[in-house]
DNA sequence: CTGTTTCTTGCATGAATAGGCAAAACATGC
DNA sequence: GCATGTTTTGCCTATTCATGCAAGAAACAG
């Protein structure tokens, strides 16, 4: 193995999780500690990582968001989801990415080698999508909601309405097969709206604790949903009223 | 084997994997490793590889290094010029803050309880301010550079005239009395040029090597610098020069 | 404070590499 | 055909590089 075969699979895991362990990177790699350390050591050089006893963690601007996020709820479920969502982008697609954790995973699961135009309000998902070198990020700016973590407002409607996309990842909403997809902020509705209206298809990917919940903006109804991605355990009897209105359902 | 053969194959190999072994191509070939290896350094030399110890990677698409590898550099220094820096903040003015790691040192150090309006095309300074609750944040959006860490473009510039601000805090750029503010690429440039427009006063806060250095494009004259940050070993005959301009000078 | 884990540093070893050299393959002109 | 010059290639040698190991230092946990 490369010694910078390792340096890229340690800088991956690094955006993926936040964090690596030295002793767990040696027998994964199969080389002594000692290399381990001395690549460590190298990419801190670089300032591409923060060492800390015992490995090291991501020292970029992004890693207070990256690890505050990874300390909350539901990780692994949300890992599980964005590595399925994940599987429904084919290279050269243009997508809309909006707000929320699940989107945030989503963007961090996308590999480093396929080549994608992403616009996207939120600033996490911005963050996770700033190094990939195949990936044109376009900024949707605009005022920033920190409940939110993403921009709304005029000036992102303006942006959003001069762009299209293949597919649409509409986050941190509620889902009712009665209601459609709802909002808990009424601009974060609009922007959600326009997204939807210029792009071919949308992807939801939501844990059980989503779905069947609805919040007080409508942003639109359950047949426009082209994707659903959705636990292994979520309610057989929910997902059968969204593939009933056209969606296909895939499990994390 | 013609030598370009093994060059075309070296070349679809490298696409589809990212990487080469010297060891592995020469015994594929039929050839000697040395031959390989010198291969392998006529492509590099050519750019289309990198070359490294055991083979080849697929040449750095630029983005990686050159943010990060900035970000290590002198951050003691960054980190004082932006305490420094903050101490020329008001509460309840608004700023433009565009790129550079200085400037995300900046943003970072300013205080938690200061209400103040601020607007970024720096995804870096962008996620530094994103938890002060007291800021009032507007991304301005656009097309990401990975290079830069900010957002250029019609968009940008569009969102920038619509905005106006008390001071103006400019970063990644060259500084020299004589030929005033440049930067480094077209585009970015007209970004500063657009803030450093619509804002009451310029800062500008650099470490000693961006001291008496020009770059391509042309931002501002040194007349428009209204406060300069700099090191306390920051040569005095070139401060005298921006001073005479009508810059003020703080050491950091 | 004590023991354990992790880290750095120096060193030895083997692998990879660059440069020099000569033989072979190839092209070119007569 | 033959002679000449160029290019390519493989081999040899000195050097550089990556790695693991050992010893001492530092960080951590109890």
């Amino acid at each position: 193995m490369l010694t910078e075969e390792r340096h890229q699979l340690i800088r991956d895991q690094l955006a993926a999780d936040g964090k690596v362990l030295a002793g767990e990177l040696a027998s994964r790699f199969g080389v002594s500690e000692d290399t381990v350390r001395r690549d460590l050591r190298e990419l801190a050089k670089a300032g591409q990582l923060r060492r800390v006893y015992g490995g090291a963690v991501a020292s970029a601007p992004f890693a207070a968001a990256t690890l505050s996020q990874r300390s909350g709820h539901a990780v692994e479920e949300k890992t599980r989801l964005a590595k399925a969502a994940v599987g429904l982008l084919v290279a050269g697609q243009s997508l809309f990415i909006d707000g929320g954790t699940t989107n945030e995973a989503i963007a961090r699961a996308i590999p480093r080698d396929m080549e994608l135009t992403i616009a996207t309000n939120s600033l996490g998902v911005a963050s996770a999508l700033a190094d990939r070198p195949l990936v044109e990020l376009i900024v949707l700016g605009g005022r920033y909601v920190p409940e939110l973590g993403t921009c709304v407002g005029a000036d992102t409607l303006a942006a959003v309405a001069q762009l299209g996309a293949d597919l649409f990842f509409l986050g941190s909403c509620g889902l009712d097969a009665a209601r459609g997809v709802t909002a808990f902020d009424s601009a974060e509705a609009e922007v959600k709206r326009a997204m939807a209206k210029n792009s071919a298809g949308i992807v939801i990917a939501v844990t059980n604790d989503k779905l069947a919940t609805a919040a007080p903006y409508r942003v639109a109804g359950a047949d426009a949903i082209r994707h659903l991605v959705v636990e292994k355990t979520a309610p057989a009897a929910t997902l059968a009223d969204f593939q009933s209105q056209g969606a296909q359902i895939h499990f994390a």
